[in-house]
DNA sequence: CTGAAAGCGCTAACAC
DNA sequence: GTGTTAGCGCTTTCAG
């Protein structure tokens, strides 16, 4: 049965009190004596009395509530991180609200949204946005932080990792190989991310004289590219190396090559992935990866968001991870580096205007 | 900057109404005249106006918040959910709060945080709750579903898939490929799935006059399945089937099998999961399973959830869906039965206390 | 159709 | 310490 919500003034009531001491009493740091709450406690027990959070939010204008925003959990990176900043969130006493957005320009649909429902910060999870959106979060004032996607407005916090060195690594490493025909399966075109990854690799590639063999677009998703490998791979003389804008797309790739064109990884392709989700360390696969800092990336983000929510740091940052290559079977042991280096990738290579 | 909140005075007085015409000009079934609204939203529009949804759920005792707990998304099995669930109940008009819950009494400590928050309904992802928290939950009168865990306690809902027939099924299907040495990998000790499917298990086994040869606990995760695997293997005379609790155990079962026994699958060893996760169906592993619906149970508890909610259907239903055989490779082939039933499992086995 | 007025359940001054 | 008094920003009667 439905029962009537009980108020404070309820418990007041039957404590004795006024509503007022009920609401104290109920506050961690308040002047009560010890005795009056503990009058107020046991009459709320008896009546099952819960503070309305509602009506506490809004005479305190904080909800303490963050949205998330992401627009798929397919990739694990993101379930990952998605868990991890909840975690962070709940133990910092906020409540996650969450939001998925539609792929076709799934911010503008969701953000109108989010502002009416007056959380104090959000967090977006590779959501692409142009500027003139992020303009307007700005403009708003509510505390915003892009996880993994770049945007071309200063006036919003973001953090990453470092794509175009992550790219050039794999261009640079492949072609030490050995490897003469080198692809690329693309992410999500026009994302930030997919187009560091991609110049990177491409100037990896350039700097010691080696093209783009082909390059197909496999959308971050499993399936897109299961379809992307098999027409880079329909071709008489087809690639003997693979570099795949997401270990998802990677493992997809590995999949297809070994079941489908009965090719061996890493003998007669290599193939390289980026973000180091759990399942690429899983044998079955092994791959050669760029470890994008999950821990770091989310411990930053939560922290900038929680240092503009305080007005610490009114400040919007733009916070750029270094990636580690993760060494394992999906690519040609080589012959020339019999130790490779497991170092960070340095940020040497980025062109001036990134 | 931070903008200081406008509020609907505030347009009611560049408008040149009364706040109560703002108010109405935001909702949707309201008389105002045409006229009267195009001002408003023009004023609105000026200002940077969104109405105050807190203020709205106080007023209107409603919140249009739905908790949405699990305690881990390293299960596909449960991000699927969450994501399907979550677009679901955003398309209804509704927020989705996300609560994460600690592994030990999970839900004990997020209990009290949910019913403060003012939720209009509670949908539990696997989350073990005992008879009494249910009852405690039901007397609050919060609408509440739970997927995927039996509660001993008919005050609440609940919506999971036929865990023992699956589970006998499982049984049965191995023994009748000629396995004799046939183990079990379990999940979450004490869970309502673990239970069910290991009670099914053991009778489809039984029932032909074979006995479990081993047992291990896997809770349910990757690397614990690991570890298990490798304490079932560890033998002489090592077990030549597997029925996993879960698909997260059976690819760890697998992979360990592969690459640290050295043993193929399904020749030297056949495995079983459950619950279809995609990943079982990518070739890399090509997990025989049982699958559970996962849209349907979605569906059903959603609905339910709403029904509840709506005050359509305020009983308490206990929804038992049935699981389906996925016949692929990581189980021998059977001679006797080259073409295998694909149907859904019956409940012809069911224990009656069950 | 529109405005005035009365709260929703709570917190935060402010006196006592 | 404790009670009293104002609201937070909105929806909703209720007269006009």
């Amino acid at each position: 049965m439905k029962r009537k919500s009980v108020t404070s003034r309820d418990v007041a009531k039957l404590a004795g009190v006024s509503q007022s001491a009920v609401s104290r009493s109920f506050s961690a740091d308040a002047k009560v004596a010890e005795k009056t709450r503990k009058k107020v406690l046991e009459a709320a027990r008896q009546l099952g009395y819960r503070p309305n959070s509602i009506a506490r939010s809004l005479i305190t204008r904080s909800s303490r509530t963050i949205a998330v925003v992401a627009y798929s959990l397919e990739n694990p990176f993101y379930s990952v991180m998605l868990e991890k900043a909840s975690r962070y969130f709940q133990q910092q006493g906020y409540h996650l609200q969450l939001f998925f957005a539609p792929s076709d320009n799934g911010f503008a649909t969701v953000i109108d949204d989010i502002i009416r429902s007056q959380v104090e910060g959000v967090l977006m999870l590779a959501i692409t946005m142009d500027s003139a959106q992020a303009e307007e979060v700005a403009d708003f004032g509510i505390p915003f932080v892009v996880i993994n996607r770049t945007v071309n407005f200063d006036g919003i916090s973001q953090v990453g990792s470092d794509n175009y060195s992550g790219g050039y690594w794999a261009g640079h490493y492949l072609s030490s190989l050995g490897h003469r025909r080198i692809a690329y399966l693309a992410g999500l075109p026009d994302s930030s991310t997919d187009l560091q990854r991609q110049a990177g690799f491409l100037k990896g590639l350039a700097d010691v004289g080696v093209d783009c063999y082909a390059m197909e677009v496999g959308n971050y998703r499993y399936a897109d590219a299961c379809h992307a490998t098999r027409r880079l791979f329909a071709n008489s003389t087809p690639p003997d190396a693979l570099f795949c804008a997401n270990d998802l797309m990677a493992i997809a790739a590995i999949d297809t090559l070994r079941h489908e064109f009965g090719l061996a990884v890493p003998d007669d392709v290599s193939v390289i992935g980026f973000d180091d989700i759990p399942m690429a360390d899983w044998p079955s696969h092994s791959l050669t990866t760029l470890k994008q800092p999950v821990e770091l990336m989310v411990l930053k983000a939560t922290e900038l968001l929680m240092a503009q929510i305080n007005q610490i740091d009114i400040n919007t940052e733009h916070i750029m991870l270094p990636v580690t290559p993760m060494l394992r079977n999906s690519t040609r042991r080589s012959a020339r580096h019999p130790k490779e280096n497991l170092e960070e990738v340095s940020d040497a290579h980025h062109p001036s205007a990134r």
